[in-house]
DNA sequence: ATGGCTCTCGCGGAGAGA
């Protein structure tokens, strides 16, 4: 099964780029982070052509998670107890009685003066402790995690360490997190590349390999062994027949379930 | 050092993103 993560920046703006890349890559679980989109303006039925289930925690203007299914799938919950307030991002389906399947749009923080920062780092502890919680059996965790886990992950390297993204508060949470049993199916793959699931839109930042790795599939015991590999799939952080890319490449991983 | 683009809302330009 091709379980895929995607912060598709805007799904309305980039609906006819996704669909190019679900017909091309057919992922059989897809989560998307930052959808911009109302629940009630979904294209619902765009996917349904495309042979996928939806289902949708949506908001205005900002955030907003969904998740796609070619097998179906049951909403087990949406949010994270006491952080509504912080917009839509987190979604958790049950995919056929196999495994449960979660993505998350993990708030930015914008700077460490800003309020948003000590909002960022609560969002995780409640984030762990709901996960901590949930059911045993196979589950997956992916979507836009807005930590780099490691100098290896950014294109700065060490000399962006303290920095938004890069602290040791933030990379605590993170690793709290990744305690409770989880691993990084990328990094488990390739322990020693650097590769990036953003870069930003201004200065050509791209083409110069200026990227961030922020974007994560991650899996409780046993999954690993059951995945044939995991891509970052960069090509589609590239513009196609003049359409405009999400700033984040898709990621996706293939896993016998 | 800074800003460099793109999105939404809504019709101008501000706010957010990472």
């Amino acid at each position: 099964m091709r379980i895929a993560t995607w912060n598709v920046n805007g799904l309305r703006a980039r609906l006819e780029y996704i669909t190019k890349w679900l017909e091309d890559k057919q992922p059989d679980v897809v989560g998307f982070q930052e959808l911009k989109t109302p629940d009630d303006v979904f294209p619902i039925d765009h996917f349904k052509e495309l042979g996928y289930e939806a289902l949708v925690h949506g908001q205005k203007s900002w955030n907003g998670v969904a998740i796609l299914s070619k097998h179906p799938a049951e909403l087990v919950h949406t949010g994270l107890k006491g952080q509504s307030d912080v917009g839509s991002r987190l979604i958790t389906a049950d995919i056929d009685g196999k495994f449960e399947f979660t993505t998350v749009y993990c708030p930015n923080g914008k700077n460490l003066e800003h309020a948003d920062y000590a909002g960022k780092l609560g969002w995780y502890d409640s984030l762990t402790k709901q996960w901590q919680s949930g059911k045993n059996g196979p589950r997956i965790i992916c979507g836009d995690f807005n930590i780099v886990p490691e100098p290896i992950d950014g294109w700065k390297g060490e000399a962006a360490d303290g920095g938004i993204f890069h602290t040791k508060e933030e990379r605590a949470r993170l690793q709290s997190l990744m305690d409770t049993g989880l691993t990084d199916l990328y990094r488990h793959f390739y322990p020693d590349e650097q590769a990036f699931t953003w870069w930003d839109y201004r200065g050509g930042s791209f083409h110069r390999k200026h990227g961030l790795r922020i974007d994560f599939i991650l899996a409780t015991e046993g999954v690993d062994a059951l995945t044939k590999d995991v891509v970052i799939d960069r090509d589609y952080r590239r513009k196609i027949d003049e359409l405009t890319p999400s700033d984040h490449a898709p990621v996706y991983a293939d896993i016998d379930f």
